[in-house]
DNA sequence: CAGTACTTTCAATAATTACTGAAAATACAG
DNA sequence: CTGTATTTTCAGTAATTATTGAAAGTACTG
């Protein structure tokens, strides 16, 4: 592995987290590299950097696609294909929670859903299905406001972010706001 | 395997979806009929009910006790343990997000304030810092965020959580209403 | 303290997942 | 069309992770 020792480092532990995180070794690897590299990298510089073959490159650049986690580029004058991060971390983060919920939610409410519509046999089903229930009404609360959230400009939500906390405070003035603004303009 | 279909369902996608959580079928399969179950189970109900063995029950209930999912309880006049799913589901996520944090965010975050106190020797490197430190900055201040947030109230966040969107509006008129908290309390 | 009920550990093995090299596919250039 | 550069696929194998049964550990009980 021919690579600065800072990169290297950061490269061994997107590796190591991987597992962690739902993704492998390799496709670890390969995103670190290509997010810290100053220019778009083709799938032999990945395999020599990393020292892995070709094929398992490929498939784990399919992956990070499927990821949308790296996009393809094309050089002029050169046949290959390029592969880069998108700078913004703000998109990065937000696409992660996109396909997380995609992949990790989804399948779930659709699941409780189904569940839901069923006809309790017994009292113990009954239970049952209302645990389901309350499962499932906040994981729908929390996917209508994330996508909400999602909408929102950087700016916005850096600000709220940064109220942390005493966004309490705001809210305990939700109503008179309310009554302002609808005496203005609403 | 002995189960309503109800439950046999919902077992049985947690299972599946285990893998995509970072956990393991068994670990997800016995969280699942916990979570429904109307009174706290021993070892041996689950054993029979899934169809896997002993020592696998015992070791994945102590990976749910690890995750804080599962609670041991004892019953009067009973020496096995129980184990009962902790009935407030905001608890649930709350405890989920503040594991998720611990295991696959902060050593990321140690990790890259180890890189940003080195020394970049070449323009490679330090463009790659540059991109660590983008990478540390949101993940910092989206982890304070998450610790300021989860000690609100449910009801809180639930509010938050309904206003959506329309928090953009409510943000518009934070400096106004900190002139009017100002004039009053600070 | 011997016996019993229960839980945990751990080495062996089963199941799953990741990785590779070789072959096939694609796509361009002459 | 033929040759070359490049990427993808996939069957076989390597590596990892999950599961088990047997043995050891723990802690009550009479």
């Amino acid at each position: 592995m021919n690579l600065s020792p800072l990169t290297q480092s950061f490269v061994l532990h997107f590796g190591e987290m991987g597992s962690r995180w739902g993704i492998n070794r390799t496709v670890g690897q390969i995103y670190a590299l290509i997010f810290v590299a100053n220019k778009p990298l083709n799938a032999d510089e990945i395999t020599e950097k990393l020292g892995i073959s070709r094929s398992n490159v490929s498939m784990s650049l399919k992956e990070l696609m499927a990821w949308r986690l790296v996009r393809l580029e094309h050089l002029p004058n050169d046949r290959r294909d390029f592969f880069s991060a998108p700078g913004d971390i703000w998109d990065i983060f937000s696409t992660l929670a996109e396909e997380r919920q995609r992949r990790e939610v989804e399948p779930t409410l659709s699941m409780l859903r189904g569940a839901l519509l069923e006809t309790p046999e017994s009292t113990e089903e009954q239970h049952a299905q209302a645990r389901m229930r309350e499962m499932y009404e906040l994981m729908e609360l929390m996917t209508t406001w994330f996508a909400e959230v999602r909408k929102l400009s950087p700016k916005t939500l850096i600000n709220l972010m940064e109220l942390g906390g005493k966004v309490n405070r705001l809210l305990e003035f939700k109503d008179k706001i309310k009554v302002v603004v609808g005496g203005k303009s609403e």
